[in-house]
RNA sequence: GCGGCGGUGGCGGAAUCGGUAGACGCGAUGCCCUCAAAAGGCAUUGUCCGCAAGGGCGUGUGGGUUCGAGUCCCACCCGCCGCACCA
């Protein structure tokens, strides 16, 4: 027996083969509105659901991890990824659910690009190796995938209805084109992405980045601010991710309200949060960018000064401007405004903490009220002036100290019809006071930015747009789409996109007027590409349009959302973002893509991230080479809670690896055995089982009881270690019990272990059963055997615990008290003592409190 | 500064509703099998006192509520993550 040795490569192999050739893991399209889901949550569909009587198909489930970027090879925070992904997969496939679980590229990007301005390799050719080592690898992970919907985003057929939504986009009005200022390096002539600029410089380079003025296009993502933060409330996410979307939106609730110049006849407003300390506004101040300040400054004492000062704060890299530490710099404009609230003429400056991108650009300062205009009033001398009284300490009233008081409190030094008022109370009456007279409103500020979509790259989806002298920007007619993307000599970048060098490309006719024209020559942010992958494939070989709308209806929304926080806000929001337009476009019918969403940690070698620059990388592959991949997928999700980061060790890997290798020598034992005594499945129904076999059994039942539980709320881990301490059990009472029992308790592991261990638990429950485990419902426990008639009782005596006695399971309250009363070592603590209260819980304990 | 999450043995972690703290695994120690090794199996393993029975202590710190607190409340310390000159 001891000589039989678990051979991962022959057992996975097999089962690999079965899955591909029966192409198990498809579904189809059924064309029928399906009916409303069961509660996913609640009990799985039993075995009766096989013999369904009505012509009605079972609910559906949409298992989505997010689609891999195909760089390289998968890394181990794939295998996690699809592994969590997976056993969900599985999980809801045997309660009873079709489930649609795709695979996709998200193909488009960088790293592609600049490998092909290196080695002058065609990214379409880099990727396409890279994707075939992912397809490989997903295979030999024995992931359950729908091959058949496989798609990738750099594909004409998929990127023609990228840019087909962007024409949607773009009749709506929720695609426009302004000039906007963008990373810009002068070295290697191109516009960065955000994340490509590190610490001020470029990350290929070194060389500091500029501002620069450029078109793009953008996407009116902040229509959509308001409802992207209120539907927040109706999906399933986890806390964190949600926070930091409503980080990311920033709603400021305030009011909007007019300072006038008098000198140039202009309104200026401002966006504040705190209209209750308008009367404190002793100044007022406006960003460098602000496009009314040289104008402003012009033919007064300080222009040239403010020239200055404009110029070297634009100079000023983000970096070093955003420092909260700096000392607050600016210069006065030489004009002044009017405190709407009170006529007051206050001086205007111009000062770098005040920036264009938020609010008006522009703001009412009040030193006594708010630490930055603090700090800028006593660095300048301006009067500051307390407006609010500190209700904790009233003696600070028109004193200096104590200021600036950001709290609540009475209104003081404002105007007799406020003074002495609440401030929170005073603010909205403020508000309706500048309604009134015309000088404001209420108002609500986001920090959320336009989308800017252009990127001035070569491996991207073309933006569908032609540039004619006459007509000005015409979109490409949808009957002319795809917009292909044109094979070019050179990747490098040149100042302009590279698809500005094809030239044949770029000369085209207007598909208005059919005069000369050209092509828009920038790409799209890959972040498109992604923001609808998941309704394509729901209907990833449609022709004629972007999907069936009733292909969505059967599918969407994605009920489990699988993937890493790193994509915690872009990815997330633009597709939510995607999802509210074209549902107001009408061309959805759910505003939310994703109900629920889940977010793996990350695996780390010895406590650090894993990079090949630091050396520390675990190859899946090497993995799966070694031990296997029902191995390598067991231990990544029984380290810890998959939510949570989780170090990499060569100790857990052999630990999970014996584990397995035990549940199959049994299993082969038990089989062998089964050949010898012959196996009668019904011998349970006859006589009542008792003794060990009765032991396994309701161990059995245990590990099926808590595992459904486990596996419903992402708890695989413990899930793991419930089938290790049903296997333990086999193995304690191999002798004592009965083939049928070892065999039922085994299949029952082989059943439960499946949705991590696909491979060795088809072997070892077909090696037991002759059937598919996953042809069989998911096991339901029986509640019967989950009770015994007696069980260890605890007896405490003030809280601590002194004994356990056995209790049959149906003792009356009393009983249990007077059991517990006559343990031994309850005895011997209540000698001599006064007996002050009894409680009892049954099926728990007692606990007697003595003096 | 604002918001979120967390702190439990030598290590990863478990304790789902306020009810036996440390499941499961790693590591460690001893033993069995073996000529030997590998593989496998059995046993012990929070800590201190004790020959044992048993007892003391123990979930970041200090208080509180409760018959009973890792879990609830108050104050604080530490760590991680997000946002941040956002008016």
């Amino acid at each position: 027996m001891s000589e039989l040795r678990y051979d991962p490569h022959e057992i996975e192999s097999r089962w690999q083969r079965v899955w591909a050739d029966e192409r198990t893991w498809e579904v189809r399209n059924e064309g029928v509105t399906p009916q409303p889901r069961s509660e996913l949550r609640g009990a799985g569909v039993g075995p009766g659901a096989q013999g369904r009587e009505d012509d009605s198909l079972p609910p559906k489930s949409y298992v989505l991890e997010m689609l891999p970027y195909p760089s390289g090879e998968p890394h181990i925070g794939h295998l996690k990824k699809y592994a969590v992904g997976d056993a969900i997969a599985h999980f809801h496939r045997r309660t009873g659910h079709r489930v649609l679980h795709p695979m996709g590229y998200d193909a488009f990007g960088l790293p592609a690009e600049n490998h092909a301005i290196k080695t002058g390799e065609h990214p379409r050719d880099s990727t396409a190796a890279s994707i075939a080592s992912f397809q490989r690898q997903f295979r030999s992970w024995g992931i359950s995938i729908d091959w058949s919907r496989e798609l990738g985003t750099h594909e004409p057929t998929y990127y023609r209805w990228t840019q087909w939504i962007f024409l949607q986009l773009l009749h709506a009005g929720l695609a426009y084109r302004r000039d906007a200022a963008v990373n810009w390096c002068p070295n290697d002539q191109t516009v960065l992405a955000n994340e490509q600029v590190i610490e001020g410089c470029c990350e290929r380079c070194g060389a500091v980045v500029e501002a620069r003025q450029l078109e793009q296009w953008f996407l009116r993502i902040t229509d959509y601010a308001e409802r992207l933060l209120r539907d927040l409330d109706t999906i399933d996410w986890p806390e964190h991710v949600k926070t930091m979307q409503r980080n990311w939106i920033g709603r400021s609730e305030g009011a909007e309200v007019n300072f006038h110049c008098a000198e140039l006849g202009v309104d200026y407003p401002v966006f504040t949060t705190r209209p209750d300390t308008l009367f404190g506004a002793t100044f007022f101040v406006m960003a460098p960018e602000h496009p009314d300040v040289l104008r402003l400054a012009e033919g007064t004492a300080e222009e040239a000064k403010v020239r200055e000062y404009v110029n070297h704060a634009l100079t000023e890299g983000n970096e070093e401007r955003g420092d909260v530490e700096k000392p607050k710099t600016g210069v006065p404009l030489g004009r002044t405004v009017v405190n709407p609230v009170n006529g007051e003429q206050i001086p205007m400056f111009v000062a770098d903490y005040v920036l264009m991108e938020y609010g008006t650009g522009a703001i009412m300062a009040v030193p006594g009220h708010d630490e930055r205009d603090h700090d800028f009033a006593r660095a300048h001398g301006l009067p500051i002036r307390r407006v609010i009284q500190d209700s904790e300490d009233p003696a600070a009233e028109d004193e200096q100290q104590g200021l600036p008081y950001a709290g609540d409190g009475p209104l003081i030094n404002s105007h007799p019809d406020f003074d002495g008022m609440h401030n929170r109370e005073a603010l909205t009456e403020i508000v309706h006071w500048l309604d009134r007279e015309g000088k404001g409103h209420a108002s609500i500020n986001y920090r959320l930015r336009d989308w800017l979509i252009s990127r001035q790259r070569y491996w991207g989806c073309p933006i569908p747009v032609i540039y004619c002298e006459t007509c000005g920007a015409v979109p490409v007619p949808e009957e002319d789409l795809p917009v292909q993307l044109p094979d070019i000599e050179d990747y490098a970048p040149q100042g302009r996109s590279p698809l500005a060098s094809a030239e044949d490309w770029v000369q085209t006719r207007c598909p208005s007027c059919d005069g000369v024209a050209r092509r828009e020559t920038d790409t799209m942010d890959t972040f498109v590409d992604s923001s609808w992958y998941f309704l394509r494939y729901c209907d990833p070989r449609n022709e004629m349009e972007a999907w069936d709308p009733s292909a969505l209806r059967e599918w969407m929304p994605v009920d489990q959302y699988i993937g890493g926080v790193e994509h915690a806000i872009l990815h997330l929001m633009y597709a939510r973002f995607f999802c509210k337009a074209l549902a107001d476009l009408g061309h959805l019918e759910f505003q939310e893509p994703f109900k629920a969403l889940f977010t793996q940690g990350m695996i780390t070698k010895d406590g650090a991230k894993m990079s090949k620059s630091k050396g520390n990388v675990v190859s899946p592959s090497s993995i799966v080479e070694r031990y296997g991949a029902d191995t390598a997928r067991c231990n990544i999700l029984f380290i810890g809670p998959p939510d949570q980061d989780a170090d990499w060790s060569e100790g857990g890997v052999e630990g999970v690896h014996r584990f397995l290798g035990r549940l199959w020598r049994l299993a082969v034992e038990t089989s062998e055995r089964v050949g010898e005594v012959g196996i009668d499945s019904g011998s349970f129904a006859e006589g009542q089982p008792s003794g060990a076999d009765l032991e396994l059994l309701r161990k059995a039942h245990w590990a099926i009881d808590k595992i459904g539980g486990d596996l419903r709320r992402f708890a695989f881990n413990t899930a793991i270690a419930a089938v290790m301490e049903l296997l333990n059990e086999c193995q304690r009472l191999r002798e004592s019990a009965s083939v049928q029992a070892q065999s039922f308790a085994l299949s029952s592991a082989a059943s439960l272990l499946f949705p991590f261990a696909p491979h060795l638990s088809s072997e070892v429950y077909e090696l037991l059963t002759g059937q598919r485990v996953w042809e069989q419902p998911w096991p339901q426990a029986d509640p019967a055997m989950l009770e015994s008639e007696r069980y260890e009782l605890v007896c405490q005596v003030n809280g601590k615990l002194r004994d356990r006695v056995q209790a049959p399971s149906d003792a009356s309250e009393q009983e249990l008290l007077e059991l517990c009363r006559n343990a031994p070592n309850v005895l011997a603590h209540l000698d001599g003592r006064e007996v002050v209260k009894e409680v009892v819980v049954p099926g728990k304990l007692v606990n007697i409190v003595a003096r």
